[in-house]
DNA sequence: TTGAGATCTTAACCAACGTCAATGAGTCGC
DNA sequence: GCGACTCATTGACGTTGGTTAAGATCTCAA
């Protein structure tokens, strides 16, 4: 009933379990917290990334420009990584980040990345491999986009992250979907008509 | 007029040229290269991952299963490498990986890896490097399938990797592409009929 | 030559999305 | 309340992809 929303990239299973109590005792400790308003942009396209985020608190969505209209590539909420840390030095943004809500966040910028990982040798292996098994990850959602119909995905959408749907503009889950709203008003109405049918 | 194909993830742009000539030579000298017949598969979804391939001669292909049904992810060729080095212990394959044709490849495993690093030890923050914007290219793949048309897939295909469809069968590319194989060759005739207008 | 298999093309029909335009519903500031 | 604005919905229409089925090539082997 009140499952928090798994995130679609999995982002998720906490990978600090590897770490003992004291460990992420020290992980809290050194973190940064920052407040960020609505509507405030994390980074932008091209600019060269010196900063990773994780919500703590609110969502920020990812998005792409392209003739002038946007395409959102994803939503971040409550324990979601927006960018995988451990990047190195002149990695460039690929596309902008924008807070759907006033947020919280934890920041890292390289000098605090180097100090946790200095504290936490172990940490770093643990992140090199987050990232890498998120790359194969990403991977699997490009095949799941080719291979899904919009009304599937818009499935598999309500299936693992219900709660974002009433957090976030339909318009913006459209584009997500890779449909325009009107086509997602009408998926809705028939996903609507067959499954009341079904669960009578 | 005979650009050898850019890559359709920039997996390219040679970032070994960051080595000397010597480290490079040392480089080639501990390769391992093997030969693979078409229709072998480097890999099945599932299994753990212990070897990484570049494509010294031939052609790969990636795909998804999907209720019996293959979902091409993407062709590698000449100087394409299949899978990022770099992975850690327990990468499971996201997909399969299957020669097109009878194929030269640079195959690296664990070992191998480890002594490689041994050898260049920059050569594995450089492949870190590689490594995490290769991931960020992912994303951008995924938001160009989302923005675009099958047809402007197409033709992004056509000006990137032309000699790609000489060497594929088409109903593979119309996969890559995520429609069925009548539709790209209904596309095709669109195209050809515009284009004919065009070069008036 | 004949037949089987694989690949590509074409046609006809339907379903679904895009576009354009109009209408509601909700919020906000005045 | 009122207008302005944003967002969701609906309808009409055209375009395009999916499906099904048929046919055209081509290769390969008997």
């Amino acid at each position: 009933m009140s499952t928090p929303d798994s995130p679609s990239l999995p982002n998720s299973q906490d990978p600090l379990q590897a770490l003992t109590e004291q460990e992420r005792e020290e992980l809290v400790s050194l973190q940064r917290l920052e407040r960020r308003r609505k509507g405030e942009h994390l980074f932008r396209s091209g600019q060269p990334l010196s900063q990773y985020f994780t919500v703590v608190e609110g969502c920020v969505r990812t998005y792409h420009l392209h003739d002038g209209e946007e395409f959102t590539l994803d939503f971040y909420t409550e324990g979601q990584t927006v960018l995988p840390a451990v990047a190195s030095k002149g990695i460039v943004a690929p596309s902008f980040a924008v807070c759907m809500e006033d947020c919280l966040l934890n920041v890292t910028d390289e000098q605090l990345e180097q100090e946790v990982f200095a504290r936490l040798p172990r940490l770093k292996e643990i992140c090199r491999q987050q990232g890498e098994q998120l790359q194969l990850t990403h991977q699997q959602e490009l095949a799941l986009h080719k291979s899904a119909t919009p009304e599937q995905r818009y499935a598999h959408l309500l299936a693992t992250r219900p709660s974002l749907l009433q957090r976030v503009p339909q318009y913006q889950i459209a584009s997500y979907l890779g449909i325009k709203p009107e086509s997602l008003s009408r998926l809705r109405k028939r996903l609507q008509k067959n499954s009341s049918g079904t669960s009578t």
